[in-house]
DNA sequence: GAGTGGTCTAGACCACAGG
DNA sequence: CTGTGGTCTAGACCACTCT
């Protein structure tokens, strides 16, 4: 692990158990508390402040950032379980399909490969307190990911596929709308009578920049909730 | 400006005119080209890659990203002036109400102030191609903007924040939810029998970290769609 | 003026990719 | 092996805040 990245840690760390309550030291104090130099400090203070912790101000300090507690956060990259786990939630995933399949013209463009290429098509329904809320439709490139096995879909694939096949995920470019259900929908979902669902779409990219990954995210709209944090690009 | 920012805003137009395709030049190339030390090239490239626009790949380099076209960006912090203009979108603004009030309890919470502070309430209604789709309800604390003109409020409150009293946007939290309209929605929205509306609450906060503004915006749920880029954190 | 963060530099060493 | 990006350093100068 890197320097910065564990003087980052154990900032959060500090600032989670109220050690530093309103503002941190000057960045002076922290290289010596570290004993690091300035520039490798306010790396670490650099990722605090992207993920939101702490704000920055000229000629005063690092100001720490009273974060609300997050309760159904899309931002960022994050599966499934690791959200349910993190909320606490009692959820549990059934897959509905898991095969094989030539890309046809929609599911090639999804993936940006040929048609015709092997990719896997997944079809998982996520249950809440008993309720059926999330449909989940996944692509695969198979060239990326060649085995797939019905326990990883299960439990999280993104743990299979960081743990077992050693892939590092990175980025993801994500589109949100609200839409009329489809028969699948109300076919696989507690509808309830609600009459929209919440779609997220993603393209889940690699660390070399590969796609690996189109996610179609389906949700009854009064389960669904997305909390973010945003800073204002100047210019 | 500052050289780093220079040198990213160069390298977004190069990259928007295709004089690069797939790759930057090293960084070692970038620093000649740009007579820069390599630190100060690695700080626009962390620019690049946090907006998306490349990704670096250890030992490789730094592989440009396709950046899908954004219909409808809520992500980042933008007026609706400024997202209208940047899409090239006709659109008009009206004042529903503009007014100086004494803060109530739920205000009062919305704004982290006292209640009974004196702040402003605004309401609007968004015109996109001759139909009413998006209602914005907006609280700011009088403590930090005083005056607050019709004008502005027709324009654009953050042209006028920034430009006319020097304030500097900085960050902030929000949240999206997909609600049932009200009445106030039904009578001042084009609702055409939609069931639903997509609600974003937001707080925005200065460079100083007080927060002055608080704003829930409705939109039609057809004519809604947030994009976002987003990158995995790992650990 | 003293203390703070913001920027920039030149150089060092390491880890990874590809021929 | 060479070239690439990733990390870290010590020092410099500037701009801002507060007293």
């Amino acid at each position: 692990m890197q320097k910065y990245r564990k003087i980052y840690q154990d900032i959060v760390l500090k600032i989670m158990n109220r050690q530093w309550q309103h503002m941190l030291p000057s960045e002076h104090e922290l290289s010596q508390m570290y004993e690091a130099s300035r520039e490798t400090i306010r790396k670490a203070l650099a990722l605090l402040s992207q993920e939101g912790y702490i704000q920055k101000v000229h000629g005063k300090g690092s100001l720490i950032i009273e974060k609300q507690m997050l309760d159904f956060p899309v931002s960022g990259i994050v599966s499934f379980k690791e959200m349910m786990h993190k909320q606490g939630i009692e959820a549990t995933t059934s897959v509905e399909l898991l095969e094989q399949v030539q890309a046809d013209a929609y599911q090639a463009d999804c993936l940006d490969i040929s048609v015709g290429t092997s990719m896997w098509q997944l079809i998982r329904v996520r249950e809440i307190n008993g309720e059926k809320v999330i449909l989940d439709l996944d692509y695969l490139n198979q060239e990326i990911v060649e085995q797939l096995p019905m326990a990883a879909c299960q439990d999280s694939i993104y743990e299979y596929l960081e743990g077992q096949l050693g892939l590092g995920i990175s980025f993801a470019q994500k589109e949100i709308t609200v839409e009329n259900p489809t028969a699948h929908d109300i076919q696989l979902l507690d509808m309830e009578g609600f009459s929209n669902v919440v779609v997220i779409r993603s393209k889940v990219y690699l660390e070399d920049a590969r796609l690996f990954q189109f996610t179609e995210s389906r949700h009854r709209p009064d389960k669904f909730r997305f909390v973010d944090f945003a800073r204002r690009v100047h210019g």
